[in-house]
DNA sequence: CACATTTCAGATGAACTGACATTT
DNA sequence: CAAATGTCAGTTTATCTGAAATGT
């Protein structure tokens, strides 16, 4: 391993890491899609849960929070905030009285709806440049991150 | 508004979104970053901001902040926050007395080194499986994609 | 009894808006 | 005077920790 920099410079640098690539991409993302959504009163975190609803009816506030990386008590904010707006319904699983399963309202399917040009304009716009086939590497690559990253801690 | 959601099924679905994918792997990086930082008693958004440093030493907390698309407000506070842990340190630009430049101290790139393998170890970990080839690809596919999403609003 | 889900209550942190002084 | 930088003050929002009730 060469690039040894021999002045004050640091050996450590070998170039920046993709962990800060992502970072980088997502903050960009979040902030174009914050202000797509401002007029539709939702953060991207409320739309990312509805979006993930939206694909996977019937989840828990538990199961979501897992989705997200943050905790119960902080998706149960998230989810009484959607609710008290009726875009999500919460009704008891037949058989399992503890949990409650979320669903979209005709309400929160409109918002997505209503939404949904714009935010595949910033889809298309981040995608500008990249081939169709490009794009499906990126995809594959994306989810296989995920995958390597799911589960417990490294250690 | 008419719903006109003619099934419960919506047609807007055709895959999820690689905005979606961006997010969920940046969730799992934060998520592993946050704690493996614990120790060394920084949060992952105050990390980034060192290695930014480390790359780039005499930026102005404002660089900073569009930098990472946080307000100056908001930059000033973790920039504080870590001047007063000894990380950084502020000194005027001469030939420019209101820019204060940030530079890292030596504890601030102690820090660093300290912590380089396991974000690194985090960084294979993400990126295991995918060959010398594709991790290539995929760095170009988020430097492109930060590229197109940077400037202004879409509209 | 162990475990998961949900909820309530309080504490904390991180971000924002607004206002202002200073410098180029 | 306009634009950029840095600072101070106050507020809001989001998240966390801790504790508890309920159900499997």
């Amino acid at each position: 391993m060469a690039a040894r920099a021999a002045e004050d410079d640091v050996p450590r640098e070998s170039g920046p890491l993709l962990l800060y690539a992502v970072k980088q991409v997502e903050l960009a993302v979040r902030a174009h899609l914050d202000e797509l959504l401002r007029p539709a009163g939702v953060t991207a975190l409320q739309y990312t849960a509805l979006t993930v609803l939206d694909r996977r009816d019937g989840m828990t506030s538990a199961e979501l929070a897992r989705n997200s990386f943050v905790t119960p008590q902080a998706m149960r904010d998230l989810v009484t905030a959607l609710e008290s707006r009726g875009l999500i319904a919460r009704d008891h699983d037949p058989g399992h009285r503890r949990r409650l399963l979320i669903t979209l309202t005709p309400a929160g399917k409109a918002l997505l709806t209503g939404t949904d040009a714009e935010v595949r304009a910033l889809e298309e716009r981040m995608l500008s440049g990249l081939s169709a086939v490009e794009r499906r590497a990126f995809r594959d690559y994306l989810n296989r991150a995920r995958t390597a990253l799911a589960g417990g801690p490294a250690h």
